[in-house]
DNA sequence: GTCTATAGTCGGATAGAC
DNA sequence: GTCTATCCGACTATAGAC
């Protein structure tokens, strides 16, 4: 599980539209099976089936099990930046310029707060969000070279967006300790309600976690944000 | 996995010395290799060998590998119990008589959190807090009647401390989605650093996410509290 | 209570036909 | 590219000796 692997060993020809699909089921197929059981107890044999292909495929479209588990991950990291990419860069190329002192400047990176809150929440609200969270969440714990795949993406980088957002609004260094981990406070307030799940919906008589539930609690977060650094929340 | 089973048979006479000696062998390996590699994953052969058992003992003293698991829950549960159970409970008989208006009132709930949180942080620093957040957290995704187990416990009161907390700082109704979800968002700072152990790591460079690391996340959630509802953090 | 031994099942990977 | 068939290792649970 550590020694690295070549993700696509690309014996296959992408040309082949049948390939493609073959592809496309197992990886499918594999964020959820993975997902539900883990990289172990997931058998190659349960994504097979339900992706409904053949299951010594797998060993021919990505070398083995590993591979398959390693390519989920390429595919997870790539919708990220699909889906947060341009909302980040923008952010990004803007942060410099603004002024931490002044009121404006705060509302700014109040919302820029709120727009990546916003984008995490635009991920989690995609059909395979569950599989996704599920796959992140076990590499957390135990992280292998997949967690180097997803790390090494956007993720990384939006830490460090929320990082200086935070560090404008409390006046300290981005590089401080105190700024880093309350960026990370920021985010973990919405990853809570993915990972402790059941938690939340027993708590809130919630029926599931989906895109309206998410909301709510952005308005929380948003509304919290705007208290705690005394600006007032725009209608 | 869903069907409920008896978590110990008791067909053992609990007076054998080397009886408990065994169960408890086996209850902290099963925390370890079940945590480490989840249900389906751990092997009772790993478990038996970590506690330095025969595997055959397992089926004896628990019934079955998912009888070993529950049993764990019921561990975790307890030991929870024992450590947040008498703080828990002096700030649950006290917070009626709270005044969520008079500034005093209002350090006294905040007080309360930063106990709670304090609270869940000795829980953590326990030397079995990585395994069982990972055993909680995988639950948390598909919840079997572990989970009963445990948010049958103080965990769901303690929410319910928190949530009534808040309510009294917001002024809101404890009974508001907006009174509990803020309340998780208190619990999910704390949490994400258990749970995104690896992203914590390295964003803030840590080699691990221990008890001065947690002390360090707890000032900073009591301080960002603090600020949020507007009193003055004493020193 | 603890042990050895094993029955019965299921896992990943691969060889080779098409 | 896809399939069938199979090797071989690992698993849980249990029978039965001590």
């Amino acid at each position: 599980m550590n020694t690295p692997v070549s993700t696509s060993p690309d014996r296959t020809p992408r040309t082949n539209a049948r390939s493609l699909q073959t592809r496309e089921a197992l990886l499918g197929a594999a964020l959820e099976v993975f997902g539900r059981d883990g990289f172990h107890a997931a058998s190659t044999r349960a994504i097979a089936e339900a992706a409904g292909v053949n299951q010594a495929l797998i060993a021919y479209h990505f070398g083995s099990k590993e591979g398959l588990y390693l390519a989920v991950f390429e595919a997870i990291t790539q919708t990220m930046n699909e889906l947060i990419g341009p909302t980040h860069a923008r952010i990004e190329a803007d942060i410099d310029s603004l002024d931490g002192a002044s009121p404006a400047g705060r509302r700014a990176c109040l919302e820029y707060l709120d727009e990546l809150i916003g984008g995490a929440i635009a991920m989690f609200s995609q059909p395979q969000a569950l599989g996704w969270t599920r796959m992140v969440m076990r590499e957390q714990q135990d992280p292998s070279d997949a967690f180097e795949i997803f790390y090494g993406g956007i993720y990384s980088e939006m830490l460090q967006s929320f990082t200086r957002l935070v560090a404008k609004l409390t006046g300290q260094s981005p590089d401080d300790e105190s700024s880093r981990i309350q960026a990370l406070n920021v985010m973990g307030q919405l990853m809570g309600f993915m990972v402790a799940r059941a938690t939340a919906m027993r708590h809130l008589g919630w029926q599931q976690v989906g895109a309206s539930e998410l909301s709510a609690v952005r308005r929380e977060i948003r509304a919290g944000l705007y208290q705690r650094f005394g600006e007032e929340v725009p209608a």
